[in-house]
RNA sequence: GCGUCCGUAGCUCAGUUGGAUAGAGCAACGGCCUUCUAAGCCGUGGGUCGCCCGUUCGAGUCGGGCCGGACGCACCA
């Protein structure tokens, strides 16, 4: 049992206790507040402080100061050194120094182990990200959310859920047609049977969409030029889809974002579209109107009702996401996780409105949104790509600043907030770049393990870590003790910037240690603790910036 | 007009189911290298938490109303 929850308790029955000796009289219908303990903004308040006493001043009829005193002389713990009633009615917990000696030698004594929290025994819950159109390339847009997805994956299995990634490919429907023509179109131009006033003006005008062209061209050169224009048409397609696929791939694994599974849209046409409509018809959530089929959304909440069947026959891209939702439903997970662009959010209504119609709980179905991405250079909004004429792909983002540096630039922020990405502070190379901070700190760490090593200063097996007792190497020791909290706490909120700020604090109070605490040069019982402390340090920040997906070099 | 998100130091942002004197980084200014990486550390200044009203013992946090910004409001995806 942690200590918080040790404290908590004994709150609690201490509350209880002032009732039975009748010292406050708790009504029939009234029942005590949560116990809520939270580190103190300051450390004169203590190791852990309680508004108990004000919570239940409703309750007990008493003023909080009388509270806190009964209660306070009905707690006896061996852990704590004393309490302090103070403020407007706090009740200030401070603990004993062996408690976080023992705590730490705890986490060193489980080495790697630590930052793992045991499995949680859940049904695995599934969390859908990136899920781009292959028609283009990544744009950083896409890379932020491509970092926040796969971070909470991370973050989420570490604190011992089971989870499954995926990525829905749009690989059917109206932007498949617009690539066709635009790869037919810059691969006829290529080879000189079309010009530039040729394109079709809806088509994907980007430079890439030559690039793939001059890359079928590689593979089966002038070939296509001597079949039908439909048997053309078909290979484009094709051919630019799994081109298009391959580089949308490429650039996530050079981003480190690996997806457990790939669902493909079109393995939902027809049959799968259809049976869905065919469900929703039959109890009445879809209508026939103006030619078209409509899901009656507004029995939801919804603004309007929304065109699943077009007047011509074909599918809207509800129509499909109805299916596909409705599969993920089917597969049984005990939760679904979408994270999707800001600009979507216009969409929730609808599709939650089908998942219930169809009888799921719509609950839990949760959609996390992220806002945009503006770039800046020497202060200037950079808002188009010279190369492509487009959005900033990502791939340029990441040749300009290099992979740890996007990404932990997109983790600083919460994904609602709008994101300023200072291109100049990311290629930074001082303590100004904070992806650059926390990563010295680790190569410090493994420097000094370098030397001592060099110098036969050896750790042993079981340092007594009750030498560690200078300011800095407390507050060093009581970060890494939060840690596994931290991760939970990410996790419950799908927001991996609590851990981008831990990285930053834990990193600070190093620095913090390592000018106040030598480790060459003193005694060899005390040099041994500090090896331990900080053995246990760079495994925490290797171990957060991994959750990152940022890199904890060895040496800088 | 409607919806979602945002508004906290000059700039970018944290602020833990409402709690103690509102924090951090950058920028500015001033210090610290004969000793484990100065890619580091220390110090100083800087605030009407957009505005108003309400709920509360207590509001940056909750509710209502304004103001400002981003995004969205298709038989596009």
């Amino acid at each position: 049992m942690q200590i918080k929850d040790i404290l908590s308790k004994s709150i609690l029955d201490a509350a209880k206790k002032t009732v039975e000796d009748g010292i406050f009289k708790l009504a029939e219908n009234d029942k005590l507040p949560d116990i809520l303990l939270e580190v103190p903004p300051k450390k004169e308040f203590g190791d852990f402080a309680t508004n108990f006493a004000m919570q239940s001043a409703k309750v007990f009829h008493a003023n909080p100061r009388k509270i806190a005193e009964e209660i306070k002389s009905r707690i006896q713990l061996e852990q704590i050194d004393k309490i302090e009633f103070a403020g407007a009615g706090f009740l200030n917990f401070y603990l004993k120094s062996t408690v976080i000696y023992d705590t730490f030698k705890k986490i060193f004594n489980a080495g790697e182990n630590y930052g793992q929290l045991p499995n949680k025994n859940n049904a695995t819950i599934q969390i859908e990200y990136v899920s781009a159109n292959p028609t283009g390339l990544l744009h950083v847009g896409h890379g932020r959310g491509a970092a926040a997805g796969s971070a909470i994956v991370n973050i989420m299995r570490a604190a011992g859920y089971n989870i499954q990634s995926e990525y829905y490919i749009n690989d059917a429907g109206n932007q498949m047609d617009k690539l066709t023509i635009s790869v037919n179109a810059r691969y006829l131009q290529l080879l000189g049977q079309q010009t530039e006033a040729d394109f079709p003006e809806d088509g994907y005008k980007g430079e890439d969409i030559i690039d793939t062209a001059k890359r079928i061209i590689d593979r089966d050169g002038d070939k296509y030029l001597h079949v039908s224009e439909e048997e053309r048409l078909n290979a484009m397609r094709e051919l630019g889809y799994q081109d298009k696929l391959a580089e949308l791939k490429k650039d996530l694994k050079n981003f480190r974002v690996e997806f457990d599974n790939w669902f493909s849209e079109r393995t939902l046409h027809p049959a799968a579209v259809n049976e869905s409509i065919e469900v929703l018809k039959k109890i009445g959530a879809i209508y026939e109107q103006d030619g078209a089929l409509w899901l009656k959304s507004t029995d939801y909440g919804d603004d309007k009702d929304r065109v699943v069947v077009r007047e011509n026959g074909e599918p809207t891209y509800l129509a499909a996401d109805i299916a596909y939702h409705k599969n993920k439903f089917e597969r049984g997970f005990g939760e679904l996780i979408n994270i999707w662009g800001a600009d979507h959010h216009g969409y929730v209504c609808r599709v939650k409105a089908a998942m219930s119609a169809l009888g799921f709980d719509a609950d839990k179905l949760k959609i996390l949104f992220l806002q945009m991405v503006a770039l800046y250079r020497s202060g200037e909004l950079v808002k188009m790509s010279k190369r492509s004429g487009n959005a900033i792909p990502l791939r340029e983002l990441m040749e300009e600043v290099g992979t740890d540096a996007a990404r932990f630039f997109f983790l600083m922020r919460s994904m609602e907030s709008q994101l300023d990405f200072d291109l100049d502070l990311a290629k930074k190379k001082s303590s100004d770049n904070p992806v650059y901070y926390v990563q010295y700190a680790h190569a410090r760490i493994c420097s000094i393990f370098r030397q001592t090593t060099e110098m036969n200063i050896v750790m042993e097996d079981n340092p007594n870590f009750n030498l560690l007792i200078h300011s800095s190497e407390i507050d060093l020791i009581n970060k890494i003790i939060d840690y596994e909290e931290e991760i939970e706490k990410a996790a419950q909120d799908y927001a991996p910037q609590k851990i981008t700020r831990y990285a930053q604090e834990i990193a600070a109070l190093f620095h913090a240690f390592y000018r106040d605490c030598r480790i060459i040069g003193v005694e060899s019982n005390l040099a041994s603790a500090r090896l331990g402390l900080i053995k246990v340090t760079a495994h925490v920040i290797k171990h957060a910036l991994n959750l990152l997906g940022v890199s904890a070099p060895e040496s800088m």
